[in-house]
DNA sequence: CCCTGATACTTTAAATCTAAAATGTTAGAC
DNA sequence: GTCTAACATTTTAGATTTAAAGTATCAGGG
C-alpha cells in the first residue's frame, strides 16, 4: 500500500472537515504554512550556523535599526515576551554579538546595538537566510506574490483592530 | 507627540527595508498574520477555559478522528516532535480527557481517542475557538477568502516539495 | 517632598519544545 | 531460527517560552 503522497501531506489542515466554518480552514491553513517554513529555517539555522530563529530574528531586528533598539521595541517587533528578550540578549551579550548601552535621559532603558562582530556574523547568516526563503517562495511568480502579499495585509489589518 | 498608531504596527515586518527579497517580505508578512492570531487564541483559550493551544490542538485532531490517531500521526498532524506528543498526552490522559489503548496487531502502536468526558469538554471550547477565529478572519468577503486559501495553497506546494 | 500609578526591564516558576538516546517491537534477509 | 535494520513510542537533558511577580525608575498631583 503506497500511501506515502497522504503521509507528507498531515498536517494541521488534516483535521478540517466539510462542515468546518471557512475561517477555521484559512486559520488552520495559515498555521501549516508558517510552520512548514519555520520549522526549515529552524533546521537550516542549526545545521548551518549552530544558532536558532529566536537569536537570528533578534539580530536582524538590530540590523535594521542602526540607532539601535530598546529592550522593548525588541519584544514588540519580535511579538514574544519581554523576558524572552532579556535572555536571548544574556546569550548574544555573552558572546560579543551586541551591547546593551544605558540611555542618558532614562535609566530604566537599555539601548542594543549590533557590536561590529555581530553585524559581520549576522551578514553571513543572512545572505545564507535569503537564499533559504527564496528557495521556498521564489517558485511563486511576481503577480502571485503581490496577491498574496495583498491578501494577507487585509487579513493583517482584520485581526488587529480588536480590543478585549 | 502621538506615535499610537506606529506602536500598534510594530511587528516581524517592522524590519523589513525597500532593498530586501520580495520573498523575505512575504515570510515575514506570514509569520506576522500567524503570530498575532496564535497569541490572541492563546490568551483567550487560557483566560476561559484555563488551557494551552498545543492541548487544545491535541483534542482537535482526535475530535476528527472517530477512529482515534496514533502516537505518531498526532505528532505529523500537530507538526511538533514525538516526545511533546508524549508529554501532552501524559497530562490529558491524567485528566481523564483521552484515552491510550494498545493496538491488537502492532504492540509498538498506541492508539488514542477522547473518552466521552473528553469530547464534552472540546466541545465547549471548540465553538467559544471557532468564534474567536471568525471574528478576526470573517470580515474578508467569500471571494477574498477563497482567494487566499488559492494562493497559500500554492505557496504551501511551494514550499513543500524540497529534498534536503 | 511624598504618593500613586505607570513604565522598562529582569527574574522566576511552570509549561512546552526539541534532538537524541533508550526501550521495546516488527519485518525481512539469510 | 537468528540477525539486522526499521519502526513507534518514551525518556532524557537542555533550551525556549510564557505569564506573572519583582525591581528600579519616572511623571504628575497634592
Amino acid at each position: 500500500m503506497n500511501h506515502k503522497a497522504n503521509v507528507t501531506e498531515l498536517n494541521h489542515e488534516s483535521r478540517v472537515q466539510s462542515e468546518d466554518h471557512q475561517s477555521i480552514r484559512l486559520w488552520l491553513r495559515l498555521l501549516t504554512c508558517t510552520n512548514m517554513i519555520e520549522q526549515r529555517l529552524r533546521a537550516r539555522l542549526r545545521e548551518e550556523f549552530a544558532t536558532t530563529l529566536p537569536r537570528f530574528d533578534f539580530m536582524a531586528q538590530l540590523e535594521r535599526a542602526p540607532d539601535g533598539l530598546t529592550m522593548g521595541e525588541l519584544s514588540q517587533r519580535m511579538m514574544v515576551s519581554g523576558g524572552n528578550v532579556s535572555g536571548i540578549a544574556n546569550q548574544l551579550e555573552g558572546e560579543g554579538f551586541i551591547d546593551r548601552s544605558p540611555v542618558p535621559d532614562n535609566r530604566r532603558t537599555l539601548c542594543v546595538t549590533l557590536t561590529e562582530q555581530g553585524r559581520k556574523r549576522f551578514a553571513d547568516m543572512a545572505s545564507a537566510h535569503e537564499g533559504w526563503v527564496v528557495e521556498m517562495l521564489g517558485d511563486l511568480s511576481q503577480t502571485e506574490h503581490q496577491q498574496i502579499m495583498k491578501h494577507l495585509g487585509q487579513l493583517k489589518r482584520g485581526v488587529s483592530p480588536q480590543e478585549d
